[in-house]
DNA sequence: CGCCAGGACGCCC
DNA sequence: GGGCGTCATGGC
């Protein structure tokens, strides 16, 4: 990946990225695409750093009015710049479903997020569709003037005052997951590093985190990259593909593989939104 | 009216 | 340990 700064901007050429893919695709919820001249323009945030960036007909990307400084020690940890997907993508490619799963939606790329953002998106989107998974976190998020909810904010709340969310039975999990983190009997960045096993267990002790969701919290805001999430989505990827188990040698970035298998099998079934 | 959505819980056996 | 009804909300 190489980069230039240009005024305020950055520009990024030859990165294995496609910005809908990433940014749309069901792994983060709060990028907005917003008109531009360009092929495509996203806004959004990593939990709460702003950033708007763009995608140009050409395949370069401009991170809009950010430094050299903020670059580095945000943004290419967070699109994971410093990993080679293509050589990612040349390994998984060995198999032939993941093969075309990769040359279907080769831009998407693992975003590192913020473990408690994490945990609070994900207990959202247990029994629920994308576009009203993003409708609650808009209202939360709106709830504090944009930006996404502290700890110690959100564990001011209780399933009762979260009702302006609408997320129905889910906000009792909120309201216990913002306690045992507020308290420290869930400490995430602890658990990010634990083995995991003993973190899966240990995310599951927050009321409405069980496997599938603890594996999303994994993946998507710990990068434990051999976390599988698995959904009603990967579970007809798994039976119709592999009846005798994930292959092997993916294992340690399965929820990467996954992340290309879930666009692929919902673009076949018609289901992309 | 029904069914489904990036599931988990409680209860049953 | 596995199977099944239930849990809010909203779109189709």
């Amino acid at each position: 990946m190489d980069y230039e700064i240009k005024g305020k901007d950055i520009i990024v050429s030859e990165a294995d990225l496609d910005l809908d893919e990433t940014l749309d695709c069901g792994q983060a919820f709060r990028w907005k695409k917003i008109p531009s001249d360009y092929e495509c323009t996203y806004t959004g945030s990593f939990f709460n750093d702003k950033l708007t960036v763009s995608q140009t007909s050409k395949g370069s990307f401009i991170f809009h009015d950010t430094d050299e400084n903020d670059f580095i020690s945000k943004w290419i940890r967070y699109f994971d710049f410093e990993t080679d997907y293509s050589e990612l993508k040349r390994c998984f490619s060995e198999e032939e479903t993941l093969a075309k799963a990769c040359r279907f939606a080769g831009g998407i790329r693992l975003l590192r997020q913020n473990s408690w953002e994490c945990l609070i998106s994900f207990i959202i989107s247990q029994n629920n569709n994308i576009p009203r998974i993003k409708g609650i976190i808009d209202r939360l998020c709106g709830h504090y003037d944009g930006r996404f909810p502290e700890i110690n904010e959100l564990s001011e709340e209780n399933a009762d005052s979260l009702s302006y969310l609408r997320s129905g039975f889910r906000a009792k999990y909120l309201e216990d997951a913002a306690l045992r983190t507020a308290s420290g009997e869930t400490d995430l960045d602890a658990i990010a590093s634990l083995p995991i096993d003993e973190a899966r267990t240990a995310l599951k002790k927050v009321k409405g985190v069980g496997p599938k969701v603890a594996e999303c919290v994994l993946l998507f805001g710990m990068y434990r990259t051999e976390a599988f999430p698995v959904d009603v989505w990967i579970k007809r990827v798994l039976a119709k593909y592999y009846p005798d188990g994930f292959p092997e040698f993916a294992k340690s970035n399965a929820g990467i593989a996954q992340q290309y298998l879930f666009h692929y099998i919902r673009s076949i079934s018609g289901q992309s939104e």
